[in-house]
Order: structure tokens, then C-alpha cells, then sequence
DNA sequence: TCCTGCTATGCAACTCGTTGCATAGCAACC
DNA sequence: GGTTGCTATGCAACGAGTTGCATAGCAGGA
């Protein structure tokens, strides 16, 4: 039920159309967020039939013309009310986990899976290196930023520390499966 | 998708009935991947129409009667193909960041914030202190450890780290609140 | 020239997950 | 005696999320 709020965020740090909005969400919403395009296009409908949102038809050359969305207030203010309103808990759902549960029942499929456990790996690396990449470059100067950018840039360090963290523990996952193989 | 070979897993390493896979799933389990009764009850339909897992009913005394269930052989062929499968990138749903961001947009709600984010780290801390617990209770020599308890010791390490590194990040997001409020 | 890929939006069908409700007997507490 | 809570299973309805497909013009490379 939050992804009209993410929208919403996303919408008031930066007014945008369906597949900019697309597309932001697979590089820094992404990092808490995921959306594909069609949900995207579906709730945006909504969310202008609620008045939360005006869109603006902006004609283009040499590629389709765009509707770009801005925050209304009315928008805002659901945002408000959610940003108020207590969190639920998260429900965490964690594939990997499994897998490494119930490789006790397949022994033969072990070297497998620690091939597997390698390359998310050497993914959850990489996502760090861009992540770090990002910090030095959007946040050069972390003792002049304003309310928003701080905010950003804790959020951001919340991605850092996880990548960090996901990549130590999968080296404790690949020296069990050595131990064990 | 992984629902049905989360529950395999539980049964292959004990059978049980819908109800006591669902407090499984609010316990161990439910460290990396929830369910409710009635998915859980849902799912067990499917899989003993499709012959993954069979079931026994089991009179009761005093309590009503149960039927347990079995992982049958066709239930593990799928559990090890889905095991040797490639795994889907995991998408990550973060509503705390989301509000975190939003935030810079309610800077009237930021205290209202702060003591959500208090609210969190209490919980983090407290199902950490669990984790450990349970590690001491579960894992008090973890160099003699078979197979299936090597794999459940590192899944757990891998919740204990993630809680440990969740809790350092709202304090350091706690402090970045104080510091614009 | 054909194929791939990007911008840009959308429908239809399906599966997954949540919420509310229902039944039913027993035990414990106030 | 009434309320709450636990074991145990399930239906129905809804909302969220995924997958496959479709359109359409332009740019760039093999």
C-alpha cells in the first residue's frame, strides 16, 4: 500500500512522467522500493482520478510525447497523513535463506549452490561499489547538505551498510558450504 | 514462488500439520519468509493435489483433530530442481525508507518520526536479543554441528547481522532526525 | 536491410497475499 | 457464568504484484 506514497516522494523531489518514474525506480527508489512499469501506469491512473496527482501532456521530437505528473495538494497531504500514521511491521523474504536451508537435502546439489551463493556475491559487491561511487558523487560534502539531501543520504548509507553486511555473510555462507563439501 | 519449497523444507525436517507449520513460520522460519494460516493451508491443498507432500489424520484428546503432513518423493525432486535452479534477484520493500525520505516533506512530523524510528529500533533490538538467545539455546558448541545444523547456524548468523547492522542504522538515522529538528 | 534497443503508454489474465469472517471444543481466569 | 485464548481448519472477497503482449516512431549497428 506504499507505492503511491514512493510515488508520491518521488513526484515532489522531482515532477516526472510514468517511465521516468519507471526508471528512477530501478536505480535510487529501487534501493527500497521496486516497481515495474505497468503497476507504475496503473496507480498513477488512480492516483489522478483521486486528485492527488495533475498530469501535464508535453509534446516531444523525435520521440513520443509524455504525460508528466506533479504533486497536488491533495497528494500531499495523504502523504502526510501516512508519513503520521504508526509502520507496520516489515515482512522480510529472504529466497537465499531458504535455499541454504534446504540444501541439507540435497548434499549433491551443494557445489551448485555455492556456485549460486558466488554470484549474488559478487552482485551485492557490485551494487556496493555503485553505491559508494553514488555517495562520492552526490554527497561529496556530507557536512553542507539540506534537510532533504541528509535525509537521502542516510537512507543511502542504510543501502551501504546493507550491501556491506550481505557480502560478509555470504562469505560465512560460502566457508560453511566449503566446510561442509 | 517459494512459499511451496519453504514449506518442504519445514516438512523434511519435520512433519506437521497447517497449524504448526504457521507458528513454525512465526518462529524460525518467519526469519526469512512469512505466511499465514490460510496461505500456508492453501498452498498444503495444492501440493497433496499435485503429490509433493501426503498427509495422515491424527485423532486428538481434548483438542480437535489434526492432519499432518509428509514431504512425499515428487515433493523433493521439485524442492532439489527449484535448489538447483538459479535464484531471482531479490526485491527489496523498505516503508521505513520510503518515510524517511518523505520526511523532508513534513518537516512538522519530524518528532512523530523520530519516535517511529525509536519504535523500530526497539523491536530490532529486541528480536536480536531473541536471535542470540536462541543461538546460545540452539548452538552452544558450534564446532560439532551436522549438516542441516551447520546451514541453519549460518542462516541464523545471517539474521543476527542483519538485526545487528538494522539497529546501528536507525540509531545513526536517529541522530541525523536530531540534527535537522 | 534487418535487427536490436530506447522512449512512451497501456490492456488482459493470472497468481500471490491480505483481511474478515466462521466453526468448534476445551482450558484458564476473573 | 462469561470472557478470553488456544488448537485446528477453512471460505470468500479483495487488493497487490507479475507476465505476456501490443503499439509506434526513431536511432544505431551488423
Amino acid at each position: 500500500m506504499a507505492l503511491e506514497h514512493a510515488i508520491l516522494v518521488s513526484l515532489l523531489e522531482k515532477p516526472g512522467s510514468g517511465y521516468e518514474l519507471a526508471s528512477r525506480f530501478d536505480r535510487s527508489i529501487g534501493r527500497f522500493w521496486t516497481a515495474t512499469h505497468q503497476q507504475i501506469y496503473r496507480v498513477l491512473k488512480r492516483m489522478e482520478a483521486d486528485g492527488w496527482i495533475t498530469a501535464e501532456e508535453v509534446a516531444q521530437e523525435g520521440r513520443p510525447d509524455k504525460r508528466v505528473y506533479s504533486a497536488a495538494a491533495p497528494g500531499r497531504d495523504a502523504l502526510t497523513a501516512w508519513l503520521r500514521a504508526p509502520v507496520e511491521p516489515e515482512t522480510v523474504r529472504h529466497e537465499l535463506a531458504v535455499r541454504i536451508r534446504g540444501a541439507a537435502f540435497d548434499p549433491a546439489g551443494t557445489a551448485g549452490l555455492a556456485a549460486e551463493v558466488e554470484r549474488h556475491r559478487a552482485a551485492h559487491a557490485a551494487l556496493l561499489a555503485r553505491y559508494l561511487a553514488g555517495e562520492r558523487r552526490d554527497f561529496p560534502d556530507p557536512d553542507v547538505l539540506d534537510a532533504a539531501q541528509a535525509l537521502q543520504h542516510v537512507v543511502l548509507r542504510g543501502g551501504i551498510e546493507y550491501e556491506r553486511m550481505t557480502v560478509a555473510w555470504l562469505d560465512d555462507v560460502l566457508a560453511t558450504l566449503r566446510r561442509l563439501g
